[in-house]
DNA sequence: ACTGGATCCTGATCGC
DNA sequence: TGCGATCAGGATCCAG
């Protein structure tokens, strides 16, 4: 399930392999993902130069010499891959085979994840997002002020893409835990030390995710297919039933927006009530 | 305007 | 052994 530091990972490694050459052609075998990819049949994408690998948020912007764009997001099992010419296997959806015989795959079994091309810089899903959680506007005070008006708890505030973009519901965990916030505080009662607190594990937890990375919860695999180290780091997600490895207590589970949200609830009681 | 819930999808896992 | 139920969860859409 690819988070931040995993599209980061990804979008670093595509840089590496994709720069320089051109796609010469794009072979699609599924209807749609997320979002409908026959379009790139005859979407424009071929013999023009790649530029530049970036990263917004959760998704990896391909970008060629005619300032074109081709968008993708991961989803939960989405996976590319720079490959040697080789059978499609299941669950690979788009071929884009590159101008040095190699073959980048698209393979998203669970088919959650977006590949989009656009003309120009203008995409919409780009616009709604929130703010760089690694960029130096993001800081406390940042966070404090989008906090005021939002009674949602805590988990769901830092993981809303609108506010900040790409944490997602392992790392939120994390930073809780390590900030000593309830999942489920009201947001406008985060103090601004709390703030300054979250923000700070946002950004060392992402960064070393990063580092290791990216993490191996569910089948994030590296562009060659090796995987990444953060997932033994992990110190309270998917951990209920287990002690604490700071003070010993039972970790409980919750569920929040339909998702799992796990904490401690000795160290993690800033709850008000 | 804001919030919570349902929805999309397939594979892994669990209980019986 | 096998089958159905449950869970995983990012983004979007819709109802209240």
């Amino acid at each position: 399930m690819p988070e931040l530091p995993e599209v980061e990972t990804i979008s670093r490694a595509l840089a590496k392999g994709l720069v320089g050459l051109h796609i010469v052609k794009t072979e699609v075998f599924s209807p749609r993902l997320r979002t409908p990819i026959e379009p790139l049949k005859s979407a424009p994408l071929c013999n023009k130069k790649i530029v530049a690998v970036d990263r917004r948020g959760r998704y990896s912007l391909v970008r060629f010499s005619d300032g074109s764009v081709l968008l993708m997001h991961y989803g939960m099992t989405g996976v590319v891959r720079i490959e040697e010419p080789s059978e499609r296997r299941k669950h690979e959806h788009i071929f884009f085979h590159l101008s040095n015989g190699m073959i980048m795959k698209f393979e998203c079994p669970r088919r959650f994840s977006q590949v989009e091309y656009f003309a120009n810089d203008d995409i919409p899903v780009l616009k709604k997002l929130g703010i760089e959680p690694l960029s130096d506007e993001f800081d406390g005070r940042f966070l404090y002020a989008a906090a005021q008006k939002k009674k949602t708890p805590a988990k769901l505030f830092i993981t809303d893409n609108a506010v900040v973009t790409g944490v997602g519901n392992i790392y939120a965990a994390e930073v809780l835990f390590a900030a000593g916030v309830h999942p489920e505080q009201p947001a406008n009662e985060l103090t601004l030390k709390q703030c300054n607190l979250l923000v700070e594990h946002i950004k060392r937890i992402l960064n070393f995710a990063i580092e290791c990375g990216g993490s191996t919860i569910s089948d994030f695999r590296h562009v060659d297919g090796s995987q990444g180290a953060f997932a033994r780091e992990l110190k309270i997600y998917g951990r209920d039933g287990e002690k604490c490895l700071v003070c010993g207590s039972v970790i409980e589970r919750i569920v929040q927006g339909g998702r799992s949200s796990f904490y401690c609830p000795k160290c993690q009681k800033s709850r008000k009530k």
